[in-house]
DNA sequence: TTTAAATCGGACATTCTTATCTTAATTGAT
DNA sequence: ATCAATTAAGATAAGAATGTCCGATTTAAA
């Protein structure tokens, strides 16, 4: 619930906007540090960590320890995750692909008052977030076409 | 979160199926006591009353109080009330139309990192709330093709 | 080997959402 | 008038999401 504010969490807004830029950096082979990433993303560093953590943890980016550590993200994983990965990761399942009134079992034999409805707006969400990589994220981001910051 | 799982909150969803099932009673012009709207959509009382009250001060659906009273829909509000106008009474503006990162200013000229990509789904999920009337799920409802309940 | 720079991990604090409880107000019937 | 049924409203509680703090661990470099 999705959050008041739209279709992720606050978290996994975070966590968009943090792996985003961490691809981006991931572009030039460059590792960040948690500060930098907080700061570019406009998210409380020690919330921050946390997210990050979790992307770690579910093989998204990763981190090295110690003076010059950092998060980052392999050359194949930046083409090769995509906005789902991102997304399971942080809100579950159930925000991928949950029922809109909350069922655990709805489905075309027994559906839900809105499940016709909402049906084909859930697919083309589905669609769009395996379909999108990091990558493709990270790039418009580099080029100034997209923004993670007001 | 819209919360964890899907696009409406927890109370938005209640209150989709509260006033889906007071419409589906309106169909035949009949109030219905919160006890049984409680039941039929297996939601907890007390929040369940809560929820139509703000659907009663939204002036979505009536209330009479006291013996014989209940909360009733008329046939004209049966055919103009919108999901959309639920979405914002429950859930307020950003869940119908808030950025995907939550940006309070997101655009096409000062787009967010996944404006582009959300866009599309968020302008379908708009025209589906919009479109789609209380008596739409009302109706489907009373003839069994949907359901309130698992 | 010591030190400084980082992430990691767990405990804690705060805020928002969800849920309950209790009392008041209203209404119809006796 | 009184009583029973019912919604209204406010206070409070429980839980989940969000956010903070601090000490432990790892690493590179001096």
């Amino acid at each position: 619930m999705i959050n008041k504010s739209g279709i992720f969490s606050k978290s996994c807004s975070h966590a968009l906007k943090a792996a985003t830029f961490v691809g981006k950096k991931g572009l030039e082979n460059k590792a960040v540090k948690l500060k930098e990433i907080a700061e570019e993303i406009n998210s409380p560093l020690a919330f921050t960590a946390k997210i990050l953590q979790k992307l770690v943890k579910a093989n998204i980016i990763e981190s090295n320890r110690g003076a010059k550590g950092g998060f980052f993200i392999t050359k194949v994983n930046l083409k090769k995750v995509v906005l789902k990965d991102i997304v399971f990761a942080i809100d579950g399942e159930g925000s991928y692909s949950g029922c809109a009134l909350g069922f655990e079992k709805c489905s075309a034999s027994k559906p839900c008052a809105l499940h016709f409805q909402i049906l084909p707006i859930r697919e083309k969400l589905k669609e769009t977030l395996v379909s999108t990589t990091l990558k493709d994220l990270a790039r418009a981001v580099d080029e100034n076409n997209t923004f993670l910051k007001e």
